[in-house]
DNA sequence: CCCCTCATCTTGACAGTGAGCAGATGATTC
DNA sequence: GAATCATCTGCTCACTGTCAAGATGAGGGG
């Protein structure tokens, strides 16, 4: 029975699937996407290489709790935001730069988030996430007082795609050194402040002309 | 050292390294850029295990070859695109099918286009098959013969990057299912026009006039 | 002609990976 | 106490990328 240090955690070896995914986020920000080994993070929590299958079942499952929790710390940067004071445009322009930031602080991370289908990894909650996010966005540029959409095909919805498209595609584009290349940091740029600039976020064409 | 390739198959075994990045190809088509196998490729094209090694260094200078092609191929299109008539407005919209196009007939080969840097790939050809892609979305865009940009921190390229921007990001969270996920076919969806549509593509602000 | 050189390709290893299976281990419950 | 059950270990297997050393054959002087 080797009693290693049963400080707090109850072990058994533990909350296994909590450390688990812990260290399997340091192998991954340190080793990448194509570079992650499930058995480095079971190694590095002082497990055997089989332990996570119960927790997990295979790699997907690790990556897919990984994204999964990904998501929800995203959701809630974007859903904790204080906006009051700001009209669309500085709402968007706000909420943009948190979008940028998350990618930035947690680039591996932010790689995994889009590479799920790749993975064969369909959970529902996964879905779910990405569901809130866009309703965060939405909310933040529609404001929070402005009714929901009714669907995903509410054509009100229409201006939060494209600025999620454009600041997901210009995120993604500058770090794969597409864009801005010549900025050491072009996640900083002001160049994307200067694109959204250029769409019209007002609204909808309901009835009425922009 | 002759550079000279013979006609057709020259035997030692061919020209192999044509025929491995067909099979690569292949190869990366089924099973993804996850479940790539470089064994896998030199086996379909019956040559050893170790074959591709002279030809491309490694698995990523496979990868990396292949990629260099894919974004040849895609600037080709772009290039070739006939836009005579169209004003700046269809000239974007047509010149977004035909990316969205390729990223829907060749997906594992898109992905492993804005993938590349997690490989650690860099080559300058690279670099510079992803400046030609801006150019001739650029060019698309303001017409032929208006002058090009001077470097790629001109402000008249603002437009250019918002358009790259918003349909590279379209075509991503498609291909991932987060936009407009119900959809069988989001790639061929009339949002993509719509949102198009937000976006001023006139030209950069107007301190300066034609 | 022979022989030499050299690019190309094969063989055979090695370490590392994800996955599956039989069994130890220990906490929980009866 | 004993039985149950989730959890974790050890082992095996097939597969991968990479490397070093040896075959193979084409082309070019002597």
């Amino acid at each position: 029975m080797g009693k290693e240090p049963l400080t707090g955690d109850q072990y058994h070896h533990g909350n296994l699937r909590a450390a688990l995914l812990d260290s399997a986020l340091v192998v991954l920000t340190e080793k990448g996407v194509a570079g992650f080994s499930m058995r480095e993070a079971a190694r590095r929590v002082g497990v055997s290489q089989s332990a996570p299958k119960h927790h997990f079942g295979d790699a997907r499952g690790l990556l897919g709790a990984l994204a999964t929790r990904a998501y929800r710390q995203l959701c809630d940067r974007l859903e904790s935001l204080e906006l009051a004071g700001l009209d669309a445009r500085g709402r968007v322009t706000r909420i943009a730069a948190e979008y940028v930031a998350f990618a930035g602080e947690n680039r591996a991370l932010f790689d995994l988030m889009w590479r799920m289908t790749q993975f064969d990894f369909t959970a529902p909650e996964l879905a779910e996430q990405k569901h809130r996010a866009l309703r965060a966005l939405d909310r933040s540029l529609r404001g929070e007082d402005a009714e929901p959409a009714a669907s995903d095909t509410d054509p009100a919805l229409l201006p939060s795609y494209a600025v999620w498209s454009l600041v997901h595609g210009y995120t993604t584009l500058a770090l794969e050194g597409a864009i801005d290349s010549s900025n050491p940091d072009p996640l900083n740029s002001d160049l994307l402040p200067a694109m959204l600039a250029l769409l019209d976020v007002s609204g909808p064409p309901r009835t009425s002309l922009p």
